[in-house]
DNA sequence: CAATTTACCTGGGTGC
DNA sequence: TGCACCCAGGTAAATT
C-alpha cells in the first residue's frame, strides 16, 4: 500500500493527535509480520508531542518512547469518534473523545517501541541508521544521485526501490518515475548517461511531491486519518496499465516480472537508446 | 559481500 | 457454489 507519499500524507495529518492525553491502549493477540504487538501500556497517560517519516516508517514520539509504525501493504490508520465494528483491527489507542486504530488485513505492518533513554534521537534506531537519503530533503542532490549510481551494479529498478540508496519509492512510483525519466527497468542504473541521471534526479522530486500533493494513491487500501482515498492513481502513465496505450507515444504499456514484482513500461519512450 | 529469493499474511479475481 | 491457483503497494532474513 504506502510509499513515501502515503506516508507524508499520514505524517501531516496526525498532527491532530499532537498532546492528547492517551488513556487507553488495546492490541489484538495476533502477529504481525510474524512479530508479536509489543506490550504499550507504558504509553498510557502520555501523549505525542511529535510526528515524524523515515523512509516509509512513521514516527510517534512521546515523552519518553517512540513508536515506530510501518503500514507494509494493507496498513491503514484512522482517527475517528468511535471504534467501528471492521476486523483486522490490531491496535486502538484511546484519546478521551476520539480513537487512533490500526487495521491491518495481511498484517505485514509492524509496530515497535523504543525508550528514549536508549534512543535520545529517533535517527539512531537500528532500523533507520543504514538507509539512505531521504529524496525530499535538501540532502538529496545531483551530486548524492550519482555517487549511489556509480556505486550500484543493479538494474535502474532495483536501485530506485533500493532504500539504502534513496528512500521510501516503491513499486508504484519506480515505474513512473522510470517512464517520466524515459529510462528503460531493465537496464543496469549505472549504464545511463549523464542527461537521463539529471531527468531521474528530478523525476524523483516530481513524482513524488505529485503523490503528496494528490493525497497519495489509493488502489486498494491506503486511506487518509479520515478515510478519504486519494487520487495519484488517475494520473499514472504505466502502473497498472498493461496492454493499454501509453499516454505519449500510443505503443501499448508492457508488464513484466523483475525481482519477483511487476514492473510496467512504454518499451517505445524507454528505449535504452535514448 | 552485494544481489537475489523467501517468509510473513488475507482476500479478490479467474478459470475449471 | 466450490476449489485451486495467481496476484497485490512492504521489509527483514535467508540464501546465492
Amino acid at each position: 500500500m504506502p510509499e513515501l507519499p502515503e506516508v507524508e500524507v499520514l505524517k501531516n495529518e496526525l498532527i491532530v493527535i499532537l498532546n492528547k492525553k492517551i488513556i487507553n491502549i488495546k492490541t489484538s493477540n495476533k502477529n504481525l509480520h510474524g512479530k508479536k504487538i509489543p506490550d504499550m501500556n507504558s504509553l498510557i497517560g502520555d501523549k505525542f508531542t511529535n510526528i515524524y517519516r523515515r523512509n516509509k516508517y512513521l514516527i510517534l514520539e512521546s515523552s519518553h518512547y517512540y513508536l515506530v509504525v510501518h503500514l507494509g501493504m494493507t496498513g491503514q490508520l484512522k482517527f475517528e469518534d468511535n471504534i467501528p465494528d471492521e476486523k483486522h483491527i490490531h491496535i486502538i489507542i484511546s484519546f478521551s473523545d476520539k480513537v487512533l486504530y490500526y487495521k491491518d488485513i495481511r498484517r505485514f505492518g509492524s509496530i515497535s517501541l523504543y525508550d528514549k533513554n536508549t534512543f535520545p534521537n529517533y535517527l539512531i534506531i537500528p532500523l533507520f541508521t543504514k538507509l539512505g537519503v531521504e529524496p525530499l530533503s535538501p540532502e538529496f542532490t545531483i551530486e548524492t544521485l550519482n555517487k549511489y549510481i556509480d556505486d550500484s551494479k543493479s538494474s535502474s529498478k532495483s536501485f530506485i526501490m533500493n532504500g539504502n540508496y534513496i528512500c521510501g519509492i516503491g513499486n508504484i512510483y519506480a515505474s513512473e518515475i522510470l517512464f517520466l525519466s524515459k529510462i528503460s527497468p531493465q537496464i543496469p542504473i549505472n549504464s545511463i548517461s549523464i542527461e537521463q541521471r539529471n531527468f531521474l534526479f528530478k523525476n524523483i522530486i516530481d513524482v513524488l511531491s505529485k503523490a503528496i500533493l494528490m493525497g497519495g494513491s489509493t488502489i486498494s487500501d491506503f486511506v487518509h486519518l479520515n478515510g478519504q482515498k486519494g487520487s495519484m492513481q488517475e494520473h499514472y502513465y504505466v502502473y497498472g496499465r498493461t496492454n493499454q496505450p501509453c499516454k505519449i507515444c500510443t505503443t501499448l504499456i508492457q508488464k513484466i516480472k523483475q525481482n519477483g514484482r511487476s514492473s510496467f513500461y512504454c518499451p517505445s519512450c524507454q528505449n535504452t537508446l535514448n
